[in-house]
DNA sequence: CGGTTTATAATAGTGATACTATCATAACTT
DNA sequence: AAGTTATGATAGTATCACTATTATAAACCG
């Protein structure tokens, strides 16, 4: 079984001024701006907090990224990609695409398999700001000045491998990206809700097993979407 | 046929200092705070700048309003609030309880049809900037709170209105929550995604059409889900 | 090894933002 | 007519988002 592979993930050059997963401080930068906004928030979340806490400079900070809006997409893709490569990981030696896709919704509510060598990056807690502030990525006045500069490529790309699984079991779905990027927005807005407005949900946020019930919810979602005979409820 | 109702909306009054519906100032704010947030985009949105467009100052505005998240998520309860009252009202005449659903799915994508009065609010661009920044609103550091001071409200009114009508066609249904708030959230994703990151729907957002078509997929998604025979896509 | 890029730190400064406070005046109330 | 309340005018503060400059330390190169 493999527990952790040491592969750096590839984000958009354009996202960066210098590669922060190249240098001590941008490291620094990467891990700290997650537990940061973790803390604040995003909206309270300055480049002036991240500096004092990591014992630099704003200015040093801003030679890595253009500002904190660049530096959030930056690791959303960090997550996207994380996310895609995982599915890819667990998918690689299941060959029925009905345990295909439901290994891909898995991932997609479950952040604690360690997979990656990253010791920087903590998965979970950039889950969790996902989870919490992940639309704010591209809900944003400039998102098509952006999106040309490719800032959501890995988002997308997500998404056409989710599609992709979805086509595999039912060739004539007419929906499979907007079923893809809904099952993402679902698994987000659930585990959101559960925990903070819970009446707009029907899992139990104090539920132990939040996840693996979350989980279930995407996978009756997608089954029932997608499957041609219904034939997916009867095995396990 | 009825055009026009002229109601005012209830709108939580721990969301305003001062009740903005009821003099022509607090009218002019919430007029010109939709059409700026629009314009600018609600990061880009201050106070200064209303004040400025509606020839008034800061501290007048800040006589309303304690600040302009607090003021953003009046307008969501607003918009909560009216897509409520239409639903309620288009489906005060039909008794079938499929054709109920339909037609509460069909409110949701669009916000043309005139039902209020209300000449200070322009429903379609209001609806605009919830399809484009609505999520902002409820994704915040202080959501808690905000939620005890019974801020999301209106969104969880709605929500129960869509799950009980998700209820009268299948009361084994197990997720009517989760359902209702991701249909809410699935048609502004689709919208906005159609227009701005396409690969992550297969609306086209260019179509004459792009709110019937939204629309049709909340349909199928609904009835594909709660339905439990099926029966529902043969009928108009 | 010495010299030269290159990265970071230290510091300062600017204009905008998000308020708060005070006072004057206009408008509505009784 | 007097008193209450809403608004306008103005000023001020702390923080934010960023830019610029210079000094120093580290890495890199012939």
């Amino acid at each position: 079984m493999i527990n952790s592979v040491s592969v750096n993930l590839k984000i958009n050059p354009n996202l960066c001024l210098r590669d922060p997963q190249k240098t001590n401080l941008g490291q620094k930068i990467l891990q700290h701006s997650i537990l940061l906004i973790h803390e604040y928030g995003l909206e309270q979340f300055t480049f002036k907090k991240l500096a004092k806490r990591i014992d630099s400079t704003e200015a040093s900070i801003y030679r890595y990224f253009e500002n904190k809006h660049i530096l959030f997409i930056y690791l959303l893709n960090w997550y996207w990609e994380w996310v895609r490569f995982r599915i890819e990981l667990q998918t690689l030696n299941v060959k029925e695409p009905i345990q295909r896709l439901k290994t891909a919704v898995r991932v997609l509510v479950d952040a604690t398999q360690r997979s990656m060598d990253t010791a920087y990056i903590d998965e979970d807690i950039l889950h969790k700001i996902v989870v919490s502030e992940g639309t704010k990525g591209y809900h944003s006045i400039s998102v098509d000045e952006e999106n040309r500069e490719g800032f959501f490529l890995a988002y997308k790309a997500l998404c056409k491998v989710i599609a992709d699984l979805v086509l595999a079991i039912n060739p004539n779905f007419p929906y499979p990206r907007s079923l893809a990027s809904m099952l993402i927005e679902t698994a987000n807005n659930n585990l959101y809700f559960s925990m903070h407005l819970p009446r707009l949900t029907d899992i139990e946020g104090n539920d132990p097993d939040l996840n693996k019930k979350v989980g279930d919810l995407l996978e009756f979602i997608v089954f029932k979407l997608a499957d041609q005979d219904g034939t997916h409820v009867k095995d396990a």
